[in-house]
DNA sequence: CGATTATTTGATTTCGGTCAAAGTAAGTGG
DNA sequence: CCACTTACTTTGACCGAAATCAAATAATCG
């Protein structure tokens, strides 16, 4: 819990979320707060939860304050693309539409702390600095999926499966940075939404998983829990 | 030529210039846009020019006002993934980073007007409707961006063409709107480019399109132009 | 502990890639 | 205007990485 000079005033809600310090809040003083928070709800959803769906209107956006969100696109015959992950305190929505062109799910368990799309549009007028930091994060979101374009377009499985590793490694492992060698942390997804998100099969995923294993590149314990001694040699296999 | 009253006081330069009505100097007020003419510079460049490189220091941004503008990211063994496409009035550059992380190039021969980054982006904090606008064309990117992982992830070599060649007719033709059902446009693309961007190889992509003229979806007249007289009849063949 | 779901492993197939060559278009300079 | 070069595209034969089909094994949960 912070709690510096920046806390007064500020709504119980917010005083000790992330989003005020990393995310969008932060551009919001504590009056602007105040009014926001008379209409957000703090929720916790479960695992596999849809938390907007493909076609359907948006009256709510969120902050993600834990867990992971999966956003996903549907073509025909069922096949899924999994078209990016939101970690805490990414900001989930689309400004500016109503309606979704994605569907968003929680990977894991996950907190969010919603608000009124309309509130927020608004203040987004009076307040050019939320503005600026909404097209900082979608910015960065934009890198990230051209990141993925070039992953899913060219690189084999194996590189698909380091690539992915290394994303996830540096989102949840605090200490991922590149200071560190080494690494170690929960997948979020399971081998289906990886498979979803690499553009693979299940199989294939495991296949390369195994194989990482068998080159002693990764541990792996309870299918889950992935260990990395060695970022710079899983880097290698990146193929960029 | 457009000539109304909001002409008055507006910049030679800008006064019949598109991206001041659906770009994002629309944004600006004659005084603004006098302010940014003064270091602005409209040029051409011929297709294949480089226009920014990946890894270099960006000091100018751009309008397109004619052209296409293609965006790569190269991977190692000169692997290439094309991973946007600018269309006039698009707006080029990458706010708030001063390095590139890919590449522009010129995919036909392209007329831009540039201007300094800083420029811009001091523009962007005293004008909050520009960074406004800002945002809707990178959210607008990055929807496209998030379509085409889905294309590269889960559709087929046909599907991708035919998405591919729907995507062209919607953005070139301005005759292939929703009410329309034919199209007729130039390919600002080589079979090479259109490879690189679908995450195919050449031959690939020559085959497909050879199988979509044998079965009367398209005509090939030259190798780059292209006749659609079915949107419809291609749209079903895309696989979302 | 049994039932259900998730993951791994194995055998086989297939779509798209690779390698090779021929066909076409577009310049270029004599 | 035409031979000649050069670059682009198409077509064909073959190959291989990943998909599909099919069990077996491991984890999870009531």
């Amino acid at each position: 819990m912070r709690d510096d000079i920046h806390t007064k005033g500020v709504p119980v809600l917010c005083a000790s979320c992330e989003a005020r310090h990393r995310g969008v809040c932060g551009a919001l003083n504590s009056e602007q707060l105040a009014t926001l928070a008379r209409s957000t709800r703090r929720h916790k959803a479960e695992a596999g939860k849809e938390l907007v769906s493909d076609g359907g209107n948006v009256e709510r956006f969120s902050n993600v304050l834990s867990g992971v969100v999966k956003l996903t696109k549907t073509l025909s015959n069922g096949r899924q693309q999994i078209v990016g992950l939101q970690f805490a305190p990414d900001f989930l929505g689309r400004p500016f539409e109503a309606e979704s062109r994605l569907s968003a799910q929680a990977a894991t368990d996950v907190e969010l702390c919603s608000f009124p799309r309309q509130a927020l549009e608004r203040m987004m007028v009076e307040q050019p600095d939320l503005q600026h930091r909404l097209l900082e994060q979608k910015l960065r979101e934009l890198d990230q999926a051209r990141d993925w374009m070039a992953a899913l377009g060219r690189k084999t499985a194996a590189e698909k499966i380091a690539s992915f590793l290394l994303m996830i490694a540096r989102n949840i492992d605090p200490a991922a940075g590149p200071e560190h060698r080494a690494a170690a942390f929960d997948l979020p997804l399971s081998r289906a939404d990886i498979a979803d998100f690499l553009g693979l099969t299940i199989e294939t995923v495991s296949r390369q998983l195994t194989r990482l294993r068998g080159e002693n590149v990764i541990r792996i314990d309870n299918n889950r829990h992935i260990v990395i001694d060695d970022l710079a040699r899983l880097a290698a296999r990146a193929g960029d």
